[in-house]
DNA sequence: TGCGCAATCGACAACGATTGTCGATGAACA
DNA sequence: TGTTCATCGACAATCGTTGTCGATTGCGCA
């Protein structure tokens, strides 16, 4: 995504108009290689400003996403997740507490072999890799949501 | 997954007992391409057994999944849903509908580069081709879920 | 600088998917 | 055949997310 100054005024040229709260969500967002979930963001954001409230947080990611300045993932581990990086890319999931990783690689020739489209006008391929973190391979307790067993693929 | 004959035995062997209910879902789900969701699925069953619940569902779907007979997979369609095929395949997910579809393609060397691994220890890959498929193309409003716009990943 | 309107707040409810709980019932085993 | 425990079915609770309300703040333009 850009900088919070670009983004100050590309709310402002798209009719939004740019509060000291979204400011504050501008800079946690920009260059944040942790995928948060709009909870964490506003844990983050509660930090340097107390009196933000959970609505607010949403509605800016939201209008974010909407702007095309950040992507929304859904990556099967209970909430969705915001990745302010729009370059192609794909994610390493870790299945135990949750955590992702970028992996900036090109997969050349990744895409549906002639013939089995079955229909699909097919856009972009999204690569998933799920293993388990260093933290949790070392068996420690590191981030939340554990116990996310049985589910061989999501 | 095996046979509702053979799901019977297994049930039995691992302390589960076999209801009506139960069977009724073994038949549902064999040779089942279309990756339903619970929901999916309690609709279909009811329709051949008025009487069953939509907890006993889930409660065997979990079984299912548990005993390693179906897969359970959340592809960012906003329900998990459950695919008795048991191979290695990947699939094609409709932006617009949400519906789902193998593919059966052994994408070679698809792997994370060396130095990328990033601490993780990888399992398997799971790639998921996003487009629309031929009833969207059409127009059409063919299954539930639309206007999921501005998810450009999920 | 002042005004209007949009954004925010807090608090609460609603939502859809999934799971926990509980009394009653029925299947599987001895 | 009888006992017991898993299952059934109904309901409430959970979690993440969004809608709504009325009151207030403060951004952005004139």
């Amino acid at each position: 995504m850009r900088s919070p100054e670009e983004l100050t005024v590309l709310f402002r040229q798209s009719g939004r108009k740019v509060t000291p709260q979204r400011q504050c969500i501008f800079r946690i967002l920009h260059g944040n290689p942790t995928h948060p979930t709009a909870d964490a963001v506003y844990a983050e954001a509660r930090a340097e400003m107390p009196v933000i409230s959970l609505r607010t947080v949403y509605q800016t990611l939201n209008d974010l996403a909407d702007m095309g300045e950040i992507n929304s993932l859904d990556l099967g581990t209970g909430a969705i997740r915001f990745d302010p990086d729009r370059g192609p890319h794909h994610h390493l999931v870790c299945v135990e507490c949750g955590a992702v990783r970028d992996l900036f690689t090109d997969f050349a020739g990744l895409a549906v072999p002639a013939g089995q489209e079955q229909g699909f006008a097919v856009g972009e391929a999204e690569v998933v890799f799920r293993g388990r973190c260093d933290s949790c391979q070392r068996g420690g307790r590191p981030g939340r949501d554990r116990d996310k067993t049985n589910k061989t693929s999501r």
